[in-house]
DNA sequence: TAACACTTGTTTTTT
DNA sequence: ACAAGTGTTA
C-alpha cells in the first residue's frame, strides 16, 4: 500500500509528504508532474483525509478521468468517486447551481458556448446600430471576456478610466455598453458564459462569507494541476478556499505557460510566494521523457525568454540524436519529405506509425500534410478540427433539449424557433427581440404572450407561434417522464428535425444523421455509467452541463488503431510520442505573424515551441520550407529565428539547409521599437488581490501597480539597449501602461512604456 | 424565403 | 483556397 513513495525520486516524495502548508511544485517537462499529483491524493487519501474533503481542479475533463483512473488504481475506486476532481468551469458550475439562491440565477441556469456568446455580442452590436467592422464581434467578446477574468463587472468597467481611454484611443468607445447589454441579456436568458461562471462564483464567496466557510470547512486540501494556466478569477477563488487552512498543493511549470490568450496569467505561478506567505516550492528538474539532447536542446532555447522560474531540467536518459533540421522549396515537399522519413524512420527503427505525431502551429497546416499522407498511405488521425458538439446537427437538438430545460435561454430561442422552417422569420423574431430589449424581460416571455408586450403580429404569425411554444411545452412535459435519449428522440421525431436528417441522402446527410445517433448513444451511456456509480444526477439538465462544458479533447478518435497523430502544438501539451515532427518553422508562422509585434506574446511561442520540442520522447525533427501557400498566394518564408535560440551543438542542419542570419534579424530587436510605439494589446491590469478580497468589484478603479514598481523617477539616467543612453523627463500612467518620456543622447526624445522598454537605471 | 453570386477575412482555443 | 457572411434576385 505504502509501496508508492518507493516509486518516487526524492523531490517528488518530498512534496508528496510535505503537509504543513502552500506548496508550489515547479515540475519541469516530462518531470512526472501527474504522477506527483496523483500520489499526493493517494497519500492524502492514506493519511486519513475523507475523499469528499479533497478538492483537485484540473484544466480538462480528461485529465481528471484520467487521474482518477490512476488514483483508483493505487488506492480504492469506490473512493475516488467521491474526490471532489474536475475542471474549475464543472466543480464551480456545481457549486453554483447548489447555491442558487444566492445567486441572480436559477439553478437550472444555460451555459453559453464561445459560438453563443460571440452569437450575442454580433445581435447586441447590430442593436446598436454600431459598425460590425470597428467593433469586431470576436475582439468585443475577448474584452469581455478579459474584463470578467479580472473581476471586473461592467460597471467597474464603465468607471475605469485607463480601459475607457484605451477603448476611445481603439476607437471602441461603447465597448462598456456592448457589455452592459450583453450582461443583461445573459442574465435575462438564465445564461452564463464560461467566464460568468467563475465571476459568479467569486460574487458568491465574496457576498455570502456563510457559503464560504461551508466550503472552506468541506474543502481541507486543494490541489491545482497546470497552475500556470489558471487567470485572476481563478487564482481568486483558490486563495479564497484555501484562506484558513492555508493547505493548497499546486503543480505548474511557468515554462510551458501557452494560454495568456485565453486569460492565463503567468504571475499567479511567479508570485505564488507573495500570495501564499509560508509556501514551500519544490522543484522537478529530471526529466523522464527525452533523451539527452532533446532536453539540452529545450533548456537553450528557453533561456532566451526573460520572465521564468529558474530551473535546469536535466535527463538521465541517453544522449540521443541531435534535432534534424530540414529544409524543403515548398509545403508539398516539406509533406512529401514528412511523409519519407516516417516510412524511412519506421523501416531503419522498428517504429510503429503510433509513434509518430507531426505538430504544427495552424490548424490550416494541417490539410496539406493529409493529402499528402493519404497519398502515401500513412494512415492519420487528425485532432482539434471540429469538435463533435460544435456540429451543426448536434447544435441544433442540444438547442431544443437546452429550451426544455431553460426556455429563457435566448440563443437557443434564435437557432430553432425556425428550424425546421415554420414561417417564422427574421422580421418577426427581430421585433420579439427589441420588445424583450425593451420590458428587460426574456425572449420567452414575449413569445409566449406578444400582446402584453405589444408587438404587432398578423393572425397567420400568431398561430405559428402557437403551434411552436404549444410544442415546447409539450417537450417540457416529456422530459417530467422520459429519460435523457428517449427524451432525444422523441424531440427529434416531432420538431420535424428527424425529416430533415431522412430526407438529405448525401453524404454529409448520412454522416450528419451518424453523429446524431452517436449523440443518443452518448446521452444513454451518460445515464447507465451516472447510475453505475450510484450517483442520481441523471436528469436532462446534468447531462446539458457535462455536454456544455465538454470538449473536443475529450472525444477520442479511434486510439487503438496503429495511425500517427497530426495536431497543433496547442493540442500536444501533455502528451509525448517517440519521435515529433515540427513542421512550418518559419518567421510569421512560427512565431505567429500576430505575435511578432509584442515581446510577451513573442516569449508565449517561444514557450509553446518548447512545448513542442519537448513532447519529443527519442527524435525530434524540424522541418521549414522557403515557399508556402497562405491565403490563396505562395509566400517566400524564411527559417524561423527561433532556430538560432537553440545552441547549434544541439541541432544537425541537412546540407540543404541554408542558415538563417544567426541574430541578425531578432524580432525582438524591431519589436520592441514598434512595440514601445504601440499601446500594449489589453490595458487590463490584474488586481492586486490582497485589498480585492473583500471588494472585488466594487465599481471602482481596481487598485493599480504604482509606477514606482519600475523603479523609476524623472531626472533618473537611464539606458536603453536599442537607443542607448537618455534621461527620463517625465513619467506617466500606471501600471502596464506605465510610461516615460526620456530624452536619448543620440536617438533623441521617446515616449516608452515601462512594460517593455527595461530601461536600466545608471 | 431560398438560391445565387459577390465580398471578406482568415493564430492558437483547456472551459 | 476556402468558408462565412452579405446582398441580390426570383
Amino acid at each position: 500500500m505504502n509501496d508508492y513513495l518507493n516509486q518516487l525520486n526524492d523531490s517528488q516524495r518530498e512534496a508528496v509528504l510535505y503537509e504543513d502548508g502552500p506548496t508550489l511544485v515547479v515540475a519541469g517537462a516530462g518531470s512526472g508532474k501527474t504522477r506527483v499529483l496523483t500520489y499526493k491524493i493517494a497519500h492524502l487519501l492514506n493519511s486519513g483525509y475523507q475523499p469528499h474533503t479533497i478538492l483537485a481542479l484540473t484544466f480538462t475533463n480528461k485529465a481528471a478521468r484520467e487521474m482518477k483512473q490512476r488514483i483508483a488504481s493505487v488506492t480504492d475506486e469506490y473512493v475516488t468517486r467521491y474526490l471532489w476532481m474536475g475542471t474549475f468551469h464543472s466543480i464551480f458550475s456545481r457549486i453554483l447551481r447548489r447555491e442558487a439562491e444566492h445567486t441572480d440565477y436559477a439553478p437550472d441556469f444555460t451555459i453559453y458556448d464561445a459560438a453563443d456568446s460571440k452569437n450575442l455580442v454580433k445581435a447586441i452590436i447590430k442593436e446598436l446600430q454600431l459598425d460590425d467592422k470597428t467593433y469586431r464581434p470576436g475582439m468585443i467578446q475577448s474584452r469581455i471576456s478579459n474584463a470578467k477574468n479580472s473581476l471586473m463587472t461592467w460597471n467597474a468597467y464603465r468607471n475605469n478610466e485607463n480601459i475607457r481611454k484605451y477603448d476611445g484611443k481603439s476607437n471602441v468607445p461603447e465597448t462598456y455598453e456592448i457589455y452592459k447589454r450583453y450582461q443583461n441579456r445573459c442574465l435575462n436568458a438564465g445564461a452564463m458564459d464560461f467566464d460568468e461562471i467563475l465571476l459568479q462564483t467569486n460574487i458568491l464567496f465574496r457576498d455570502h462569507s456563510d457559503v464560504l466557510a461551508k466550503y472552506q470547512e468541506q474543502f481541507r486540501y486543494v490541489l491545482v494541476d497546470e497552475y500556470q494556466d489558471t487567470n485572476f478569477a481563478q487564482h481568486l477563488i483558490v486563495k479564497r478556499l484555501c484562506e484558513k487552512r492555508q493547505r493548497i498543493f499546486v503543480v505548474g511549470d511557468d515554462a510551458q505557460s501557452i494560454y495568456s490568450f485565453r486569460g492565463a496569467n503567468i504571475d499567479n505561478m511567479l508570485r505564488f510566494q507573495e500570495n501564499y506567505s509560508d509556501c514551500k516550492i519544490f522543484k522537478l528538474e529530471r526529466n523522464y521523457r527525452s533523451t539527452q539532447n532533446i532536453v539540452d536542446a529545450a533548456n537553450s532555447l528557453i533561456k532566451n525568454n526573460t520572465e521564468q522560474i529558474r530551473k535546469t531540467v536535466y535527463s538521465e536518459n541517453d544522449k540521443g540524436s541531435k534535432i534534424k533540421v530540414l529544409q524543403s522549396y515548398s509545403d508539398y515537399e516539406e509533406a512529401y519529405i514528412v511523409s519519407s522519413l516516417i516510412k524511412d524512420m519506421m523501416l531503419s527503427n522498428d517504429y510503429s506509425y503510433e509513434d509518430f505525431a507531426v505538430l504544427y502551429r495552424t490548424n490550416a497546416q494541417s490539410r496539406i500534410l493529409e493529402e499528402i499522407m493519404r497519398k502515401n498511405a500513412i494512415p492519420y488521425n487528425v485532432y482539434g478540427s471540429q469538435s463533435f458538439y460544435q456540429r451543426k446537427e448536434i447544435k441544433d437538438i442540444i438547442a431544443y433539449m437546452r429550451l426544455i430545460v431553460n426556455p429563457n435561454d435566448e440563443e437557443s430561442v434564435k437557432r430553432i424557433i425556425n428550424y425546421p422552417v415554420r414561417g417564422i422569420g427574421d422580421t418577426t423574431v427581430d421585433k420579439f427581440v427589441s420588445a424583450a430589449v425593451t420590458a428587460n424581460v426574456s425572449l420567452w416571455s414575449v413569445i409566449l404572450s406578444p400582446e402584453q408586450y405589444s408587438v404587432p403580429i398578423n393572425k397567420g404569425t400568431e398561430l405559428k407561434i402557437l403551434k411552436f411554444t404549444a410544442m415546447m411545452e409539450d417537450f417540457q412535459e416529456q422530459n417530467k417522464i422520459m429519460s435523457v435519449a428517449e427524451l432525444a428522440m422523441y424531440v427529434m421525431k416531432n420538431s420535424g428535425l428527424a425529416n430533415i436528417l431522412n430526407d438529405d441522402i448525401s453524404v454529409e446527410g448520412t454522416s450528419r444523421l451518424d453523429n446524431v445517433k452517436e449523440l443518443i448513444k452518448a446521452m444513454s451511456d451518460f445515464v447507465n455509467v451516472r447510475q453505475a456509480e450510484g450517483s442520481e444526477n441523471i436528469s436532462l439538465t446534468d447531462f446539458l452541463i457535462e455536454v456544455s462544458l465538454m470538449t473536443d479533447q475529450d472525444n477520442n478518435k479511434d486510439e487503438n488503431t496503429d495511425k500517427i497523430t497530426m495536431m497543433t502544438v496547442h493540442a500536444a501539451k501533455g502528451l509525448e510520442f517517440k519521435n515529433v515532427i515540427i513542421v512550418g518553422m518559419e518567421n510569421g508562422l512560427f512565431p505567429s505573424q500576430m505575435s511578432i509585434e509584442n515581446p510577451r506574446a513573442v516569449e508565449e511561442e517561444r514557450r509553446l515551441f518548447y512545448v513542442a520540442i519537448t513532447r519529443a520522447k527519442e527524435n525530434c525533427i524540424i522541418t521549414y520550407s522557403k515557399n508556402r501557400f497562405r491565403n490563396g498566394q505562395t509566400n517566400r518564408s524564411t527559417p524561423s529565428s527561433f532556430l538560432c535560440d537553440i545552441e547549434e551543438k544541439y541541432l544537425n542542419f541537412a546540407e540543404t539547409v541554408e542558415l538563417p542570419t544567426r541574430k541578425a534579424e531578432y524580432p525582438e530587436r524591431n519589436a520592441s521599437i514598434a512595440a514601445a510605439r504601440r499601446q500594449p494589446s489589453i490595458p487590463f491590469t490584474q488586481p492586486s488581490d490582497n485589498k480585492n478580497l473583500k471588494k472585488i468589484d466594487a465599481d471602482t478603479n481596481p487598485p493599480e501597480k504604482p509606477t514606482s514598481a519600475f523603479g523609476l523617477k524623472a531626472g533618473d539616467k537611464v539606458e536603453h539597449y536599442i537607443f542607448g543612453r537618455g534621461e527620463i523627463l517625465e513619467l506617466e500612467g500606471t501600471g502596464d501602461n506605465a510610461k516615460a518620456t526620456v530624452l536619448f543622447d543620440n536617438s533623441g526624445q521617446k515616449n516608452l512604456l515601462l512594460k517593455f522598454a527595461k530601461l536600466k537605471v545608471i
